[in-house]
DNA sequence: CGGAATCCTCTTCGATACTG
DNA sequence: CAGTATCGAAGAGGATTCCG
């Protein structure tokens, strides 16, 4: 409807701003990285967006071919958003812009919330092989999300959805995660004080928070407020 | 004055996001990855920024800590804004969004202007090292401003600036300096034509096309990194 | 119920004019 | 030269309503 507005820069920076510049733009396709989402997993999972403003990014999104809509096979069957080749290229600047947040992350704010997309996109850049192992498959359940982690010698994968084989299914809710993750809550105590659980093999846990270290080293803390 | 507008997501991306998302931010970091800058260079830099909006994104960023204000040393003696560290560490994000934009890049649309700065900053990630030969340093004087480029076997470097000892001076336009790098204009052709001058060794210019394949075909999709 | 379009208020943007 | 002040236009954010 409205004519796309540009910086008139022939520059690549500029032009792919043109594209990704808007507000809540670069936050959707974060989501659209772990997977096709409906139009509703989108909403709920980015609070503050507005329907309008989602339904105009999607259109946006779609036109400039870094989307498409598409219908899952049945039995889902559900209409789903999905990031085209195009949109996929945007990982490495998803991942840039992230390892620059990082240095700002600080503590939890009183009012920020925690999503647990976030966190299963953010471990795919944290990854530290292990002691290379076979490959390795962990299935999580967040809130009422389910996400499935691949951790290769190579390399690891995240997708939002469930596991064909996992070697252990753990269910926690995102405090707990954070914790894990960011702020070394072991995976003994976790489990111990039941603000998680696991089924298949007990140690896997331990394996994975060991691959995907993510203290801020180096963090920065700067907010201003 | 205004409370910085936040996505209150605890996510690196979002958080990144909060700090560059806002219009203009990115390029001007962009700019300044050339080296200082006053206030005027930035605001004729970038056509249709407005003054206040610069003024306010040079406030938001300085509090921000991407960004400092500082004079220069005599002779000099003037004002100007530079990155911190902070800021510099945003030039992998500034690089991924321009591999992402250079796939709508296109051809120049009637009301796109052509900043030479944007091609300093683009020829960095485009920099495909020669037969190592030894280092090489060239100055541009591109439409009244200066650009130094240092090419050694490892890597190179741009900034703004008259450079030491250039082993080449070339003088040109920005049209034609696009026409090099992203047109296959052949450097004889531009000198011959009188769209280029040069001075210092004749066959540098030869040498820095011949470092920066800028066009589309090799731009596409350099992904690997 | 999911997927939006509409309405309304508030903030931000962009351009011009003006000041230290 | 380096900004501030002002103002209309556009965009963001929230609630509600509509459509299939």
């Amino acid at each position: 409807m409205t004519v796309r507005r540009s910086y008139g820069q022939y520059c690549a920076v500029a032009r792919g701003l043109d594209v990704i510049g808007d507000r809540w733009t670069l936050l959707i396709v974060r989501d659209l990285l772990l997977g096709p989402k409906r139009y509703k997993d989108l909403l709920t999972g980015l609070p503050g967006i507005g329907t309008n403003l989602l339904a105009a990014r999607l259109r946006e999104m779609t036109a400039a071919g870094i989307i498409e809509w598409t219908e899952l096979p049945p039995p889902a069957g559900s209409s789903v958003y999905q990031l085209t080749d195009a949109g996929l290229a945007l990982e490495p600047a998803v991942t840039a812009i992230g390892r620059f947040g990082a240095r700002f992350l600080g503590e939890p704010r009183r009012d920020d919330v925690l999503l647990p997309r976030s966190y299963f996109v953010a471990i795919r850049s944290a990854f530290r092989p292990g002691p290379a192992g076979r490959p390795e498959t962990y299935e999580f359940h967040v809130d009422g999300l389910v996400f499935t982690v691949t951790a290769k010698p190579d390399g690891c994968s995240t997708r939002e959805g469930a596991a064909d084989d996992p070697d252990a299914v753990i269910s926690t809710d995102v405090a707990t995660l954070n914790a894990l993750l960011l702020e070394g809550l072991s995976p003994q105590t976790a489990l111990a004080d039941g603000r998680a659980q696991i089924s298949g093999d007990p140690a896997a846990l331990d394996r994975f928070t060991g691959m995907f270290a993510l203290h801020p080293a180096a963090a920065v803390d700067r907010s201003g407020a």
